[in-house]
DNA sequence: CGAATGACCAAGC
DNA sequence: GGCTTGGCCATTC
């Protein structure tokens, strides 16, 4: 059953811009649950269709999926379009960091 | 209802 | 400084 907190977390997400990802321990956190960032992955593997998923990676910057739903090779691609730099390197995905990511302060 | 699981993270070795 | 181990907490079996 989707909880405000599964709510939380798409409203979040799409207010990720294009061209920007986030992070999940960054979004629990905004939500003020530090600790629940596995369950953003679980909000986001369930969620609705428009809500921009491919823009939320793990901490290190690295698409760390493999479901059904959603490939990585998917979100690499979808990012791509949106002007992100993404790079192949041993069988997975990365992203700079440090030049995409968001911060909900600004 | 107890035990396992996971689109994660931080600390420890 | 890279790899392993535990802890999170809602969902699933």
């Amino acid at each position: 059953m989707a909880s405000d907190f599964y709510q939380n977390v798409y409203r979040l997400v799409k207010k990720i811009p294009r061209g920007r990802v986030a992070t999940y321990g960054q979004i629990a956190a905004a939500l003020d649950k530090p600790r629940s960032a596995r369950l953003v992955g679980w909000a986001l593997n369930v969620s609705p269709p428009q809500i921009p998923w491919q823009r939320v990676i793990n901490r290190e910057g690295m698409l760390s999926i493999e479901n059904r739903h959603a490939t990585k090779e998917l979100q690499a691609q979808l990012l791509r379009v949106e002007g992100i730099k993404v790079i192949f390197k041993e069988g997975n995905f990365w992203i700079d960091l440090k030049k995409y990511l968001w911060r909900p302060s600004l």
